[in-house]
DNA sequence: AAGACGAAAGTGGTTGA
DNA sequence: TCAACAACTTTCGTCTT
């Protein structure tokens, strides 16, 4: 008797925007980028291909003592509340990233950070929203496709200053360790969704190379630095957007990016003609 | 009319005494 | 704990295209 095999995802072979057959996947951050126009097809690869990311959790099960004693006026049993919240808290995981179209790994990501978290009873005092949310933070930063806190908050139920409390206090006490996010890690996003092609992106990211080299990105925001430098190769390469629409998606004002452009153009001698 | 420019005052977060 | 500080925002008037 033949097994049927089941039905995989239809792979992804052109894009939808430009119909360009030029498609890339750039298996650090999770995205698949046209070369053409610069679209990031997030949402298409979710559920495809394998999981590479090995999920070695999770140490056995220690039922002899749980720590401590949640409430003495609650009967029920402890993993039962415990595995309710549990799955609260992964819906809610689920709710926000897919809300987010953030790619699987980054998922699984978080829900191993969120667990860790549980683990070491750092929820207490915290709401599980909150906790969720600061995972997912984190998650993002760990994968190379960060999102900025105000994201976060977005698709969240929590505001984004206490998003950033829990996550500083999380990722202290759970000894992750997170470089600094750089500029060009929003490069591709913010280039989709301003609709600009490859071209414009390689600029960018070359001229934040640049940047970085000679200092001029330290201590400013990632994502000033980043709608800077896109505003400039938007320019460069006959693709003018406005510092509004360059703002709008970056999530800064016009204003930073005038002085992030000053500096950059100064300093890189960048000559921007009309 | 829309975009770009920059000055000035205000906000929220970090740092160091 | 508080004050100083830098980055960023808000607001607004002016110049440029």
């Amino acid at each position: 008797m033949p097994t049927k095999k089941i039905e995989e995802a239809e792979e992804v072979t052109r894009c939808p925007e430009c119909n360009s057959g030029h498609l890339s996947f750039d298996y650090e951050r999770g995205e698949l980028i046209c070369e053409e126009c610069g679209l990031v097809l997030t949402d298409q690869m979710i559920d495809q291909g394998p999981e590479w990311r090995a999920f070695d959790v999770e140490q056995g099960e220690k039922r002899a003592r749980t720590g401590a004693p949640m409430t003495y006026t609650i009967h029920d049993n402890v993993s039962n509340a415990t595995e309710r919240n549990l799955a609260f808290a992964l819906s809610e995981l689920d709710r926000m990233a897919s809300g987010m179209g953030l790619p699987r790994n980054v998922r699984e990501t978080a829900a191993m950070v969120y667990r860790k978290a549980v683990n070491k009873n750092l929820i207490r005092g915290r709401s599980i929203e909150g906790v969720v949310a600061a995972s997912l933070y984190a998650a993002c930063r760990q994968c190379n496709v960060p999102r900025t806190l105000d994201e976060i908050a977005n698709s969240s139920r929590v505001g984004r200053k206490e998003i950033g409390r829990t996550y500083r206090f999380m990722t202290r006490e759970l000894k992750l360790k997170l470089m600094p996010t750089k500029p060009q890690d929003y490069v591709s996003r913010f280039c989709s969704e301003l609709k600009l092609t490859g071209e414009v992106q390689s600029k960018a990211v070359e001229i934040l190379k640049d940047a970085q080299d000679k200092e001029l990105t330290s201590g400013r925001g990632p994502t000033g630095v980043a709608a800077a430098a896109i505003y400039i190769a938007s320019i460069l390469c006959n693709e003018r957007r406005t510092q509004r629409e360059v703002a709008d998606v970056a999530g800064v004002t016009e204003v930073t990016i005038r002085n992030r452009y000053k500096e950059l153009t100064e300093k890189l001698g960048i000559k921007v003609e009309l």
